[in-house]
DNA sequence: ATAAATGCAAAGGTTTTGCACCATT
DNA sequence: AATGGTGCAAAACCTTTGCATTTAT
């Protein structure tokens, strides 16, 4: 896809939830999907030029609640961030941290039978499977 | 069982994960195996005397590195922590934070089969399993 | 025109570090 | 006795809030 049709397609994104499409918003739906891996605002922070700080948050924060991104558990103190597209897991080595993604539909099929048993709830929305393990190099 | 029986079980938890049993350590290992849910560590720490909060910190750091306790996605920016006797997962309510717990066994089978694709990963240690929907009330 | 988004300054909150003192093994 | 743990003070770090200014619709 060229680089113009790219934009366009972000700014339909951005129209689509309802959200003005500035620059700002603009150049962190192209950073964060373009990075195939969780990050943090501080490392989105890093790869843009002058943003403030307080406008990524509040960006991440809006595109959060809009399903434009996740937020992923890898058991670090900081919250990562990943683009929503295709929903898949991952695989994070405790020891050097390196990340890989992998599909699942098995999860899919168990979550309507886990919802039947539950007496307190009564819909899932999404939902987030992490793998704890060691790496090739670190095992 | 009886009180004393539980404090020497503790006693032994932190002999066997060669961390010494001091005071500390023995409260906050009974407050977190009585909290039947995720909490986090300034909730723990409004349940104790005076315990200093540096110190819960580096007590949870330790217990997470010793497998004691884990730590817990909800999708908040705090880090929360429970107690690791009996592996199960977690629901959550997006709106009002309501937890119920369950357990599937679906999920440890199909790790195998994961392991064996991925080209990268070597040995899975652990995963995390949390479903993100809204409860009866807030449906 | 107006409603929303941004940037700056400042505050709030959580977690970490350094170091002297104390307790468990 | 020696190693490891604790508590205090302070720092570092991350995230949020308030408000005036700017921008997209």
């Amino acid at each position: 896809m060229r680089r113009k049709q790219v934009k366009d397609n972000f700014k339909k994104i951005l129209r689509d939830a309802g959200l003005k499409s500035t620059t700002p918003r603009l150049t962190v739906l192209n950073v964060i999907s373009e990075i195939k891996h969780p990050v943090t605002a501080q490392e989105i922070h890093k790869k843009m030029n002058n943003l403030d700080l307080v406008t990524l948050y509040r960006t991440l924060a809006s595109f959060e609640e809009n399903q434009l991104i996740k937020k992923i558990n890898l058991k670090k103190d900081a919250v990562y961030y990943e683009y929503n597209n295709d929903h898949h897991h991952h695989i994070i080595c405790t020891n050097c941290s390196k990340v890989e993604d992998f599909e699942n539909t098995e999860i899919e099929k168990v979550l309507g039978e886990i919802l039947r048993k539950s007496s307190k709830f009564k819909k899932i929305k999404e939902h987030s499977l992490e793998l704890f393990g060691l790496c090739v190099k670190c095992a």
